[in-house]
DNA sequence: AACAAACCTGTCCGCTTGGTCAAGAAACTC
DNA sequence: GAGTTTCTTGACCAAGCGGACAGGTTTGTT
């Protein structure tokens, strides 16, 4: 059961909700295909199944790193370093969420509306306060948010593009660490943020 | 025929290439649909030249700003701006090569590898003598750019997200304008690009 | 051992899909 | 205005699709 959610990830992120086949999916299962049915009803509650999996671990990484108590110099550094992880280790997952977003969202729509806008709404707030006691500078928090996850994304997402512009195969540890020092990088002192050595000074 | 690419880039963008049906293409042109076969042959030939138009507008950009004549600042925001520009006049055709990158671009794998490489290293040349003349600091240019797309083209794909967030029904001139200076920031004060002011100074 | 409940799967089915085709309508050519 | 090419289209088709289902197998209970 969990590894038939697994394997309809790897295949729903390469060929899209439309794009896999109820025989793509039992095949990468190593199942026939009336077991998937028997299981989940029907493709759309088996791809629903999928995308809730990844929509419930999608923002721990969030109230983990983006909260009061920290110094952004440490927790936008550790919210970004581990949202590149998560790229790295889960890319399928990504991919899912990106081709669900891109077509307009139509199975996702009530949580983007509702659960992830209140989350977001909290982290601005957060972003806010750091802004005000002058631990960085008073970007706009929820573009911040916005640009934060198009750039670790764009690692998972879109690694196709980058695997052929670099000329590699795969991306290697050493060129992702390089990717994830860049963002972070354009992160904190794109937004201002005051070394962890200086103390307030507003 | 212009007239077929542009609705088709519509139907595709929303739907992609597996989503889109002849049916929903010939409905979207006026047409029936015997007639976009006549011209196109098939569904992949009428999709790649509808991604072909795409390809050919898209490193125009960069080749206009990106030039070593300019000062980081005024090329850099150049395409920042530029690039937010075609997110909000042609969200369509960003989803379309999105969608076509997401499922691991089997339409475009060579254009990627080739032509976009080749502008890649070109770009990254400029950006790294930039830094050797000391007009920023030495980040990672490809890297650099890779950011950039993500930043600039997750306000055209992902764009049913942002208005879910910010709970509007679509992103307004204001909104939008804040959008593009918050990433115009994040990529020169990220990138330590100097004042337009100062001069050099390594 | 008997029975029931849960699980598994080969085979079938109606429907939609991309694509074909023949025949007609328009537009050129001389 | 006859002939020829280009365009247009309704009707059709084989293939592949998601899904249904009956009958078999395994597992659990007493």
């Amino acid at each position: 059961m969990q590894h038939i959610l697994a394997a309809s990830e790897k295949v729903f992120a390469q060929h899209g909700f439309q794009g896999a086949t109820m025989t793509q999916l039992a095949a990468a299962a190593g199942l026939p295909k009336a077991n998937l049915h028997y299981y989940f009803g029907t493709k759309e509650r088996l791809y629903r199944t999928v995308l809730e999996g990844i929509l419930t671990l999608w923002l721990d990484d969030a109230t983990t790193w983006l909260v009061p108590e920290r110094h952004p110099a440490d927790g936008l550094a550790g919210y970004v370093r581990a949202k590149m992880a998560h790229s790295r280790l889960r890319p399928d997952a990504s991919r899912i969420f990106a081709g669900e977003l891109l077509h307009g969202a139509p199975h996702i729509m009530l949580y983007l509306g509702i659960e992830l806008r209140r989350t977001v709404t909290d982290l601005a707030r957060v972003i806010e306060g750091w802004s005000a006691r002058g631990l960085m500078d008073p970007i706009n928090p929820v573009h911040l948010l916005f640009n934060i996850w198009a750039m670790t994304q764009t690692y998972a997402d879109f690694d196709v593009q980058i695997r052929a512009v670099l000329g590699k195969v795969s991306i290697d540890d050493v060129e992702f660490a390089t990717a994830t020092e860049t963002v972070v990088a354009l992160v904190l002192k794109g937004s201002g943020v005051r070394a962890l050595e200086e103390r307030k000074s507003a």
